[in-house]
DNA sequence: AGGTGTCAAGCGTCC
DNA sequence: GGACGCTTGACACCT
């Protein structure tokens, strides 16, 4: 079992995820971002590396304005040396990498512009773990989308599109429940049409439940997953106290995070902590887990 | 140097 | 119809 978090580091002092406004596009300032970017994730994953942490979401501002007409500049040519750096300093520590494209990526959308610009984000996620040469464990994970009044026509629109998706994205794409919209049942409906396998989230199945036991729903979701997907990933969030409902809590809550364990088949699978304080409730559940 | 309004993209919810 | 939240953080302009 591996355990990581989301994106940002706090205690690295460094970002690989600086960016800028739009206006401020040039060729320079977007590769000055890039150089930053890839030096800071190198710093961040021998980081984790040290200290046993070996699941890590890169950000999706690593590239700022990758998917958006504005960036015609080659970067994908210019560093393709440090991807493929990056990519064999994570193979030689077998670290698990994943992205999360945002909430504007929307397979099943209405409207056919809105799934074009979606498709060119993914593409662009996709590239970024190709360019670091990662096997297809290395997954890009996605809500199922609108709902748009009609879950099952957005659920069969998903299903429809996802096959027209190019085959970089196909491959590596995985779908998550979410804690309003679409559930582990609608998840696990999704995989029945199409084959991609469903990631838990455990905070969304408490907050829009389908029905199942925390134990039922990971296991029905763990069985989504082939050979070749890599061990099933896991994410797990609890509620901050006081918070509004959904708020992500500042710390793990490790009796909490105890019970996520209690409830899995086996060890193998690996659990992103989407927690606000990242890198430390990481480490926080890693010393919880060690005998 | 420090304060703060605002930032590419879309949905659903609440007012 | 408009503000807000979503993995929010940090950019960029203002004083």
């Amino acid at each position: 079992m591996r355990i990581g978090y989301p994106c940002i580091n706090r205690a690295v002092g460094c970002s690989s995820a600086s960016t800028f406004r739009l206006r401020s596009y040039s060729a320079r300032r977007l590769a000055d971002s890039v150089a930053s970017n890839l030096a800071c994730l190198k710093r961040v994953i021998e980081w984790n590396r040290d200290r046993g942490i070996g699941f890590f979401r890169i950000t999706s501002d690593l590239v700022p304005f990758a998917s958006h007409p504005v960036c015609t500049y080659p970067w994908q040519r210019r560093f393709r040396a440090d991807f493929e750096r990056l990519g064999r300093l994570v193979r030689r520590c077998r670290m698990r990498i994943s992205m999360h494209p945002d909430q504007f990526v929307l397979i099943n959308a209405l409207d056919p512009r809105v799934t074009r610009r979606s498709v060119r984000e993914l593409a662009y996620h996709a590239r970024v773990l190709d360019l670091m040469k990662l096997p297809l464990a290395a997954k890009l994970q996605i809500h199922v989308g609108g709902l748009y009044g009609d879950k099952p026509a957005g659920i069969a629109r998903f299903a429809k599109n996802f096959r027209l998706l190019p085959a970089p994205v196909r491959r590596r794409l995985v779908i998550e429940n979410d804690d309003r919209s679409y559930t582990v049942s609608d998840c696990l409906e999704v995989h029945r049409l199409t084959g991609v396998p469903v990631l838990f989230d455990s905070f969304h199945h408490a907050l829009n439940s389908s029905g199942q036991s925390l134990r039922e729903a990971l296991w029905l979701c763990i069985r989504t997953w082939r050979r070749r997907d890599g061990p099933p990933m896991v994410d797990y969030s609890s509620q901050q106290p006081g918070a509004r409902r959904g708020a992500h809590a500042e710390h793990v809550d490790i009796r909490d995070f105890r019970r996520l364990l209690a409830a899995a088949p086996s060890s193998n699978i690996d659990i992103m902590l989407e927690v606000k304080d990242k890198e430390q409730s990481a480490i926080a559940a890693l010393v919880s887990c060690r005998p």
